[in-house]
DNA sequence: CAGTGGATGCTCT
DNA sequence: GAGCATCCACTGT
């Protein structure tokens, strides 16, 4: 199922102490010019291949992590980004680690709360639950927006970027495209 | 406040 | 050897 992506918005994501809740996730496939995975199976995009529940972390612009989830079936292709979270638990910790005093860019973006919550490429091609990242589920959401994605160029008008309407922990507002 | 460019390293051609 | 699913600092208004 294609769907399962707005699934994760919501969902309660933990790395050892560390808690908070997704609020904005891309989807990329295997006929995405823009997924690493739209090669085919590659060394790094190999977990995207895999079966569903890893983590797929690669590194971005050679300084950022970034997180993905395998949502389907083996073999598809198919990962979701996670790219903002609302922090509830740890601040403190994810404030040390961002170097900011702040708290509403903690997590906003999602090089940025790979910093916070300490995921790196040691995390790649574990298995949620079975590493320091865990991910269940959480207060159903009842406002979806749906938009572009961002920050690549190719297929960029996809309407694969998922968020929580409203949330102040969003990378980015969503256009006012109102979906429903 | 908006826009631009630099940092930095791994992956694939 | 070029290109990136990014972020931050600095610039000019």
């Amino acid at each position: 199922m294609a769907e399962v992506a707005p699934d994760l918005l919501g969902c309660l994501i933990e790395v050892d102490d560390l808690a908070g809740e997704i609020v904005e996730v891309e989807r990329y496939q295997q006929d995405d010019p823009a997924s690493h995975s739209f090669r085919g199976v590659t060394p790094r995009a190999s977990v995207m291949f895999g079966p569903p529940g890893h983590l797929y972390v690669y590194r971005s612009y050679g300084i950022h992590w970034c997180a993905n989830v395998v949502c389907e079936p083996e073999g598809s292709g198919a990962a979701v980004l996670i790219r903002a979270v609302a922090p509830t638990r740890g601040l403190d910790v994810m404030r040390e680690r961002r170097g900011t005093s702040e708290t509403h860019n903690l997590c906003s973006g999602p090089g940025r709360l790979c910093q916070a919550f300490g995921i790196d490429g040691s995390m790649n091609a574990t298995l949620l639950g079975q590493g320091p990242v865990r991910v269940s589920a959480g207060s159903p959401v009842s406002d979806i927006a749906v938009g572009p994605r961002i920050g690549i160029s190719l297929a960029a008008e996809k309407p694969w970027r998922f968020g929580v309407a409203g949330s102040p922990h969003l990378s980015r507002p969503f256009p006012v495209a109102a979906a429903a």
